[in-house]
DNA sequence: TCTGGGGTCCTTTTACCC
DNA sequence: TCTGGGGTAAAAGGACCC
């Protein structure tokens, strides 16, 4: 996973040491639970003859990132975000493989599921970290956080068969903090009483949200600790980094942190996107890429029983320089057609000629589908598109992805020379 | 070394209305 | 007719996270 590494290096202020008594785990009841080099931990459950051999996740192509890392290939120096074509040369003896996000998704909804027999307020952030609040849990159980703790470890383990790391604390961020130190396969308590010990020798780049941009300007007026921050006034602060990240970085480094653990939270947003492996120029090509992200995009809103207001796309130039373009329509959609329509219409009108690395479709404004208004008039020309593509949507997935497609997508003779096309390939 | 794909959140600018 | 201020929503950009 991304940002592994970033905590993992962090110094090991609290590490309990042989012999010592148990820290004090009264009031910490938040857990953060984070699997151990995720995608690479479950290829290397599935594929036993990778095991002790540098494994590396990520895109393939030329222009691919690393995902995941074991940690024989960290050794290399290999590292989540890093490119893979960077990567081959720290490491050219690793295993190279492209994501599998279906298998990664069903291990996830595994192991979440233990943590929803825990306790109900479970606060998935991605597919292998989430926030747990034991505090009920504790109650009926009659355990200690540091037991909760160790029973998830030894359930994940042998249930699913990899290893996590868990942080206790009485806050989200140390706790995030703490599972982080506590890496890899290992627990790490921070009793109340020692936060700030914990936190104030760390760089900056230790709180939450502050990452190269945000370190860089604190570091330039001086701050290079949570000390630091902690102790700044925050007028100051206020005009090094604006109000917003001033007050909630400062509130981090005191270790005040009120964010209670949310279970559901609603999605904002839903979309595709796509780099390719060599700058396209052609604006029809172009056309027809919006028009696959658009259909990915209008079936993952459907899938969800989702509409959105908001189409908006996403153009990186040659320069790695980015735009976006948006517009609100009057009702919301689930249509493909439609986004495609405002896609191409905004690509037409707002983006100029020249080399694209990527495009991307993104919906937003989302609502309940069951809660859209049907407004007849609006409505009725649309809904008969949305029933076509819904049984494209059951045709998908009985015969495979490559069943049902525009006409536009079909292949055609000559090809068009795109190889970042890799149709069904993460399933 | 040359930078993925899925998102969230915040800030600034712009458009529009009164 | 011109200027302007306040409020709100939309648009755009950017930082950040995994």
């Amino acid at each position: 996973m991304v940002g592994v590494g970033r905590s993992g290096d962090l110094p090991r202020a609290l590490r309990p040491a042989p012999g010592d008594p148990p820290p004090d785990d009264t009031g910490c009841v938040i857990l953060h639970v984070d699997m151990d080099a995720f995608y690479a931990s479950v290829e290397v459950r599935d594929r036993p003859e990778l095991r002790d051999r540098p494994v590396v996740v990520g895109g393939v192509g030329p222009r691919g990132v690393v995902s995941s890392a074991n940690y024989a290939a960290r050794a290399f120096g290999v590292r989540s975000a890093m490119p893979t074509a960077h990567a081959r040369r720290l490491c050219p003896h690793a295993v190279y493989l492209p994501p599998d996000f279906r298998r990664y998704q069903e291990v996830s909804r595994g192991v979440m599921a233990i943590f929803g027999e825990i306790t109900p307020l479970v606060e998935p952030l991605s597919l292998d970290e989430a926030f747990l609040d034991v505090a009920g849990a504790l109650r009926r159980m009659g355990a200690t956080p540091a037991g909760v703790a160790a029973t998830i470890r030894a359930r994940v383990a042998a249930e699913h068969g990899i290893t996590c790391s868990v942080g206790v604390a009485s806050t989200k961020f140390v706790a995030k903090l703490a599972s982080g130190m506590a890496k890899p396969d290992g627990m790490l308590v921070v009793p109340a009483d020692r936060v700030l010990d914990l936190l104030h020798p760390l760089p900056v780049s230790a709180l939450w949200g502050v990452g190269a941009r945000t370190a860089e300007q604190l570091r330039r007026v001086g701050l290079e600790t949570v000390a630091d921050v902690a102790r700044c006034p925050l007028p100051r602060l206020r005009r090094v980094i604006g109000v917003a990240a001033a007050e909630h970085l400062h509130a981090l480094a005191n270790g005040r942190d009120d964010r209670r653990v949310v279970p559901d939270a609603a999605e904002k947003s839903v979309g595709a996107e796509e780099t390719f492996d060599t700058d396209l120029y052609d604006r029809a090509t172009l056309r027809r890429e919006l028009l696959r992200l658009a259909e990915r995009t209008a079936a993952a809103l459907r899938g969800r029983g989702l509409r959105g207001r908001t189409v908006s796309i996403k153009v990186r130039f040659a320069d790695f320089t980015t735009i976006t373009r948006s517009r609100t329509l009057a009702v919301p959609t689930d249509v493909a057609r439609e986004v495609y329509a405002t896609a191409k219409d905004l690509f037409d009108n707002h983006v100029p000629e020249g080399g694209i690395r990527l495009v991307g479709v993104r919906v937003e404004q989302l609502l309940d589908a069951t809660r859209a208004v049907e407004q007849l008039t609006f409505d009725a020309p649309e809904r008969g598109w949305r029933d076509a593509e819904r049984a494209a949507d059951v045709a998908r997935t009985k015969f495979g992805l490559s069943a049902v497609r525009p006409a536009s997508l079909l292949p055609r003779e000559g090809g068009v020379g795109n190889s970042a096309k890799r149709e069904g390939g993460t399933g």
